[in-house]
DNA sequence: TTACTTTTTGAACGAACAGTACAAAATTAT
DNA sequence: ATAATTTTGTACTGTTCGTTCAAAAAGTAA
């Protein structure tokens, strides 16, 4: 399995998690391939024959930001903490991520409202994230429900997909207002709609 | 105050209205200057004579959207009917248009997701309509305190701001997954969550 | 060395882009 | 009439777009 020929310059990560910081600033029809190449370090020439295009380019960058922030996101929904306390924990680290400085939002959100209605690419990892965040908010919820922390009568997938809800609310509009007292108090009244 | 001239072939409105559609549909990247035309009917000539550049017209579309949707949502919010049904009445006015034929979703959410970090008058207008929306709600959720429909002890704005960030969270998961189900499941959360 | 493979480089491609220039056309004012 | 003014459509500007390609560079295998 030895190989020949003239060996890469470059690491494969590196320059993914390059390409992707551009489209996830940008946006995919603003990014342009110039940003790509100087963003990344590559030349046309590269970029290309390393990906192919500019669009298969993105697709590696939305699933790799699917697969290492949905690790991340579950990581902090089954720490060994109460439920109550594990799903306030995922509505503050929203909130920290969405106020950090030049901050960018969630990519998937983003993508989805670019590009969701005509890139079935988008759809379908974004579509995947949130199956992922449903299921594993399902299981919280049902430990939740076992251990008396959760009383409600309401199903838990309702109150799962209810929770999903909130939490790509505030990523909007956080957005939206920057405000992040206002991030704060929903934070509150979200967790204290939840019994 | 008499005025020579050919007089204008269109309608200032109409106009607006198509541009709007297509910037809706496209996202402003996406959207070129011959798309503008064709789905106008104007010509270059007089899109730039009235318009100045693609960007004014954008803005004029972003502020007419906000204008007459937020009428539209606030009348709802207004209907002579107990608190409660109005809070629903937003909510399943929200699902019933994201789940139309060839529904765009939100114009305005979209446009903050796509530009908003870059684009000050996307935020400008995006943040308008979240201020609009939550002062109106508040009025709704300070009535139904005083007639005894809501008896939580959190303050008004909080419950106010909450409501926003599910309906808008609402409108952004609607995009991603689109599933009515889990859409119609989760303007029941969301209401049992308001008490 | 020689042959072969792969990557890098930088130039070049046609297409599409936002915006402009301008003259013909259509109206009002005098 | 005819002068003034505005709209309209076309043709054009220079730029930037995503993509391709030939040749140089850098490695392995014989």
């Amino acid at each position: 399995m030895s190989k020949s020929g003239r060996p890469r310059e470059f690491n494969k990560p590196e320059v993914l998690d390059a390409a992707m910081n551009v489209f996830w600033l940008k946006g995919y029809e603003a990014c342009s391939t110039e940003d790509l190449c100087s963003s990344t370090g590559l030349g046309r020439g590269s970029l290309y024959n390393t990906f192919g295009s500019k669009h298969e380019l993105y697709e590696q960058t939305l699933q790799r930001y699917h697969e290492h922030w949905i690790e991340v996101q579950t990581s902090i929904l089954e720490r060994p903490v109460p439920v109550k306390e594990r799903l306030r924990g995922l509505l503050e680290w929203a909130v920290e991520k969405d106020f950090e400085d030049s901050s960018k939002g969630c990519f998937l959100i983003n993508a989805t409202m670019e590009r969701g209605r005509s890139d079935s690419i988008v759809e379908i990892w974004s579509n995947r994230h949130v199956e992922c965040l449903e299921s594993v908010l399902l299981c919280v919820i049902e430990d939740g429900k076992q251990a008396g922390e959760i009383t409600s009568t309401r199903t838990a997938l309702e109150l799962a997909r209810t929770f999903i809800c909130s939490y790509y609310g505030l990523r909007t509009l956080n957005v939206t207002t920057r405000n992040r007292d206002m991030a704060e108090q929903i934070v509150e009244g979200t967790m204290a709609s939840i019994y």
